[in-house]
Order: C-alpha cells, then structure tokens, then sequence
DNA sequence: GCCTCGTAGTTTGCATGCAATCCGTGGAAC
DNA sequence: GTTCCACGGATTGCATGCAAACTACGAGGC
C-alpha cells in the first residue's frame, strides 16, 4: 500500500485537473475517503494542502469546494506566466544540457503526433506533453523559488486543459513554437528563447480568452 | 477557543518568520503540538500547508524541519519578485484609489519613524510594516493569480526580515522608495511605478546578497 | 578495528470516535 | 402569505490509539 495521503493528493489532484469535478462542486470528506480508499484523515490533509495550491476552496465547518475562476482570474495567470516562464526559458538556453534538448526535442516530437489532426488525435496525451515540456524547462532554468512561483498558479485546470480550446491554426503554431524553444536553446540564444516564449504563451492566451479588451491592449 | 488548526498554522508561521527556530531545526510534532497547545492533528496540518508554503521540508516518516535557503535560493527570489512586483505596481497606478493612496502614504511615513537611526528604532516594527505596504500594492493590481505566485515565495524568512542587514545609505533609499512609490501612483503613471519598484527591489538584493556575480550581471 | 546485522525506543502515519457546527425542514406566530 | 424559531440529520474539527517505519545503539562476525 502505497501512502495514504500521497494518494489521495494525487487522486484528488488529477480528479480536478482531468476535470471530473465541475467547478464549484461539493467535496464530501467521507464521499472522497471512499472513493479514493482512504480514511477521512488523509482526504483532509489533502484538501488542506490542494488549498494552498488554489485547487480547492475551504470554509471552516462548511467543507471543500471545486475552486472557481473568472475570464479576469484566468487572465491573470497568463499575466504571472508572462512574467515568468520567458525569463526561465532564457536562463534554460544557458543551462540546458544535451540530455535536456533530447528530451525537449522529444516532446516536441510527440506532441506533433498527438496533436495531428484526424482520429489519431489524442489531446489529453497532448497536454499531458506540453505540462512535461514547460516543467522541464522550469526545471532546467533552476531556480526553485520559479517553480514555486508558478505551481501554486499555473495548474489552474482550464490553463492546462486549454488544447482542447484551440483552434487549428493556434495549435498548429503552438506545436511550432516547441521546436523553436528547442532551436533557441541548442543556438544558446536566451533572448531568442525569451521571446518565442513570450509568443507561446501569447497565443495561448488568445486561443483561451479571446481577443483582449481595448484598455488593456494599450 | 479558536479554530486549533488556524492556529498551529498561525502559531507556527510566526515563529519560523520571526526566526525563533534556526534553519534546518527539527520539528517534532508532539513537541510542537505542547508548544501551541493543541493536539498532533492540527499540527500535521498545519505542517503539510507550511510545506507547501515552501517553510517547512517535509520528508515520510522522517518528519519536519524548517526550511533553508542558499544564496542562489534567495537571488531566484529577488528574480520572481523582480519579474512581478513591478507589474503588479504597474497595474496599481491605474487602480489605486483614494483609501488605498492614504494608507500607502501612512505606513509610508510610518516606516520613516521606525526607520529611523537612534534609539527608537525598530527593525521589527518596520518588516511589518513594509510587508502591509507590498501587500498591499499587490491587493490593489487586483489580480489574485499575482498575490498567489508572490505568495509560495516571499515570506522566506531571509528576505522578509532583510532591513536587519541593510547599511544607512540602504534603509535610507528604501525608505525613500515607498515615498516615490506612492507619487507614481499620485500620478497615475504605470511606468514610473514599476521602475521605482524595480529599483526597490534591486536596493533590496544588493544589501541582501551583495554585488552580483560577473556572469549573471551580463 | 571496521563493518554488518539485530533490537529497543521513538516518531510518524492513519483510522476511528466524539463533540461542535451547520443546513434544511417543519411548524407556529404575526 | 411571510417570517422566525426549533429541532433533527449530516458534516466537519479535533483528540486519541495503534500499527508501521525510522534512528540509534550495541553485539557479533570478518
């Protein structure tokens, strides 16, 4: 038997970000011990813990809920991610070793597969992919208070969900993007690797949110 | 009585960001649950929310210690608050109102008197303070995604406590900072904002960690 | 003398039980 | 008809107890 809580962190977690629970849903403590096999005790310390992360919101004596987010929350998190994953992607052109770009350029890779139009598509295996591929990088920059900074906000679900809102044009070029994040790191060219960064994640965004309102075009 | 687990977690926080445990230090959960008067339950809870905080390393079956840092930890710290706080004082310029300036300008003033050189100094009083000012700002740009990134990051002990390693000529541009901070905002000029936030922050790190290596200085 | 293994003591991990709190339903008063 | 209050059921919060895991220490073997 592996731990107890371990599990009913991970359980918990992939339940929400694959989606299981609608936004907002009630989160049962004797409901979950059951169905993730565990007793009451570790069900609340991973409620706790999911807390803190942001997954779940906790009202004393009032239970745990399917945390919920606005356009503006969302929005938010492309502009913390803006801020932070190019930086981490110019520190990684610098950093990063062959065992890295090998990786890299597999995923890369895998993810042109999963993400071809046709039946074959798989776009669960795509953003499972793409979370690799950015945690790599945050791993290769390291500097762990980055990756800090950006766990307790980047697994919010429709962020990491959102192939499944692009359009072919947005996928196609996020998936280009990849291999150019690989280019701009086997070049050692960490402005290179900044800013098509910054491109990735600004289509993203677009594909996610739509357009973006006047006054904060600027 | 108050909620026990709030509590520990209180309890808990206050007493590693006031250093009363050294880095490193071993927490005993029957030890800490004596210490804050409450039994081992809450504690664990509290140990596991810390731990996602980053306060605390947590290891299975090995129990609890209290988080340290390397010099390279901390300069990653000042590099998120470098990516975000200026953006965050940025946003804050355009959505500052007439409270939020009154207030910023109080604590601003306050930390004057408690700054100040001679006998009623009080380093303390003045961490306190500069923390309600920065969290504030970050309320103000009104984007929770921001406040939760800074969060699983800042209140590392080292850097919250910092004015205790600053030289005269430091605490004074610090202090002159908060000042400039809120006349930028007085102007409602984002790029003003940020670039005294960038400099606050850059006073920061020097005093904190010294002059910056060649390589990373670029 | 050094390493390996075994054992006692301590600590964590988890399940369960009980008290406190909250929510929903029904009835009475206005 | 609406509002308020009371009460039952359900749920969370916390303490405690027991089993599993780890650490430390000492004896035996190499």
């Amino acid at each position: 038997m592996t731990r107890a809580t371990e599990r009913a962190v991970v359980g918990l977690r992939e339940a929400i970000l694959g989606g299981e629970f609608a936004g907002g849903t009630r989160l049962g403590e004797v409901e979950l011990a059951e169905r993730l096999g565990v007793s009451r005790t570790p069900v609340r310390e991973a409620l706790s813990r999911l807390a803190v992360e942001g997954l779940v919101d906790l009202s004393p004596h009032r239970g745990a809920r399917v945390a919920t987010w606005t356009a503006a929350d969302l929005d938010a998190v492309f502009e913390v991610r803006l801020a932070l994953e190019p930086r981490a992607t110019a520190r990684a052109a610098t950093r990063a070793g062959p065992d890295d770009l090998a990786e890299l350029d597999r995923l890369a890779h895998a993810m042109d597969r999963a993400g071809r139009p046709g039946p074959a598509q798989d776009l669960d295996e795509l953003v499972e992919q793409n979370r690799d591929f950015h945690a790599r990088l945050v791993t290769v920059s390291d500097q762990a208070a980055l990756a800090t900074a950006l766990a307790g906000v980047v697994h919010t679900p429709v962020v990491l969900r959102n192939f499944h809102a692009y359009d072919a044009d947005s996928l196609a070029r996020s998936l280009a993007h990849h291999h150019e994040v690989v280019a701009a790191l086997r070049a050692r060219d960490p402005d290179w690797a900044a800013s098509v960064m910054r491109s990735h994640i600004g289509n993203a965004r677009a594909a996610l949110l739509g357009p973006r309102p006047l006054e904060e075009a600027r």
